[in-house]
DNA sequence: GTTGTCCTTTCAATCGATTGCAAACCGAAC
DNA sequence: GTTCGGTTTGCAATCGATTGAAAGGACAAC
């Protein structure tokens, strides 16, 4: 017999070759008991001998469903965490390979958002049976009210008063803590906080970094708080009007590793020794962190593993489940940018 | 009048409340010349006064397309070019930019494959109208044979003898060139390559740095062609072994801006002076380059304005236009790590 | 009044699946 | 030979749009 005379793409196609109605192929292919296992085999191993492929597109139509997660990076307008941070990467990479595991495409949106219930009627939401927010920026009422319409999604970010929306977050309060208070045990008594605390995950990393200073019995100095933004470049403009203030500090905690590495070039170029004459701790482990000059003491977050939670989370919003928040581990990376003696070499490939 | 007695959704309601029938609504809406201005202009405004958008989905079906173009890293099973490398982000940035652009959707797929062919039936394929391949790997053949089926798609890459796909790429031989000349120029004249050059991108570099050493009426040596895959701790195991086995040189050229990183990072710990002893220079400029301690002198490729033109390239293919292969501009960026005085600081806001 | 033209609009098929409900089948019991 | 019950299968509507072909309407010319 001929193997297939002309290619079978649909099902209609498929239901004549065995000689039963589109109805029950349908049926028999996706396993309904209606059908009998006799049919069901004809079936199976026709579409298996043909090489015949479901149009998964035509299917989502008539079910109504499109089988996309948006991701939507907040990025503010002006504290323009820009997208080349390796943090979204590795991010994104997570939650990539989640969907895949799950059948689901993903749409990247990435451009600033003034207003997020701007995107109800836009592809983000349209094209997508749920959306992923990466951060909440400065939008936290406003996710409030796109998720009270119901619509599935789930934040990355920080614990707000009033929240009503799903939420995935790192164990930022505690990580702010970690950093601070490695560096005040090692005798550190002027630390700088660098990051913009009206953003809510800094703000919790701060937190942190207040309750390591008053377990030392140390009072915070106002001067010591450093606006600094996620950008390489302003991060750098900064740290630089902070040098110009001649503001006194022996340490910095730093919201990413990004803005640790711009301070750490930026205060060397300046003359000043790192870890000796200040010492400096970032956030995230990014890869590159390990390989700075000197090597980066960062706080991790398991990103990957978060990318991983927020697929689920979303998913389970759409099948109606009920979702809690959930919170990941952060642990400290201790490098030499601190004090702390050289660790050993990462892992390598034999 | 009731502003909406229900919410208007489809393009039949719509219909019904202007009093025609679903093809003239269909016909109004997108400017069909069979529809007189009356009609038009009452479809219109009855459209805006009740919100109404069309489900593109629906339409999207009807016409038989997807609106979505499907991203593949190609990071090859041995050389994990692993996604951490800020250039990708680079890159998927520029991408998703442009795409939105167009109205066109991001289908992400990053996981190591080992046959592009078998792409062929998988949703990256059957999903997407077009398909962009960041990197020909390995499997220039298999590309070859996948674009022989007349699947629009474009390849960022190196430009191969025998080449049938579309290709959009940076002039790697020029870079490799200019990296290699650069540091000739200053002097050195042992010059090490660092890459594997069984990646066409790598081995165009490599070509460029042959190209200089000759100019200058040098002999190459085998010995200085170090193989150095793409990701940071493979790269520094393999930096260690070229330690060991105590190979001369005084300059390095490497195939990326992590690399360079990494091979500073451990030539330091190893007691050598970047760039007293040994010059370093990277490829791609990310945005860390400049940060690093000393900064990094790099190749600049303009990697958003290739996501463009190869967002570009492939609508032009979807849409049946003829397609040529572009070539895009690379610039040495001069800093600290071959040698160079210090550049000025690269613009900060104000 | 009929016919012909031109401009608009509608009819109905189509894209490729899913699914509620009705119909067919089959063997057993009355 | 009916009737009944249970298992299989088929009919036809549906998702929300596009589009070729046919129909309708207005108006002028004969």
């Amino acid at each position: 017999m001929p193997p297939a005379q002309h290619k079978v793409t649909t099902l209609q196609q498929l239901a004549d070759l065995a000689g039963v109605s589109r109805a029950t192929a349908s049926r028999a292919l996706s396993d309904s008991t209606l059908i009998s296992d006799k049919t069901k085999s004809k079936l199976r191993s026709l579409a298996q001998k043909h090489n015949y492929r479901i149009n998964e597109r035509a299917r989502d139509f008539r079910l109504r469903r499109s089988r996309v997660i948006s991701v939507v990076f907040m990025l503010d307008n002006q504290s323009q965490q820009h997208m080349s941070d390796p943090f979204f990467l590795e991010m994104l990479g997570g939650i990539a390979d989640s969907l895949a595991q799950h059948d689901y495409d993903l749409l990247l949106a990435h451009a600033p958002i003034e207003n997020v219930e701007h995107l109800r009627d836009s592809r983000v939401f349209r094209h997508a049976d749920g959306v992923i927010f990466i951060g909440q920026g400065e939008q936290h009422e406003r996710l409030n009210a796109l998720a009270a319409q119901g619509r599935p999604m789930v934040i990355w970010g920080s614990k707000l008063p009033d929240k009503r929306y799903c939420l995935v977050g790192g164990e930022n309060e505690h990580g702010g803590y970690l950093a601070a208070s490695h560096l005040l045990k090692l005798g550190r008594r002027h630390l700088a906080f660098c990051g913009r605390i009206d953003i809510p995950e800094v703000a919790a990393r701060y937190r942190g970094y207040q309750r390591a200073l008053a377990e030392f019995g140390l009072a915070e100095h106002a001067d010591r708080v450093l606006d600094v933004p996620f950008d390489m470049h302003r991060a750098q403009a900064a740290f630089c009007g902070v040098l110009e203030r001649r503001v006194r500090f022996d340490a910095a905690v730093c919201a990413s590793d990004v803005m640790a590495l711009s301070a750490i070039a930026t205060l060397s170029e300046a003359g000043m020794r790192v870890p000796e004459d200040i010492a400096v701790v970032g956030y995230d482990d990014i890869g590159l962190a390990a390989y700075s000059r000197p090597p980066l003491t960062s706080v991790r977050q398991n990103i990957r593993w978060a990318g991983r939670v927020l697929v689920e989370s979303v998913l389970g919003l759409i099948n109606g489940e009920q979702v809690g928040d959930t919170s990941l581990a952060s642990t400290l990376i201790v490098r030499r940018s601190c004090g702390a003696p050289p660790a050993p070499p990462r892992a390598t490939a034999s």
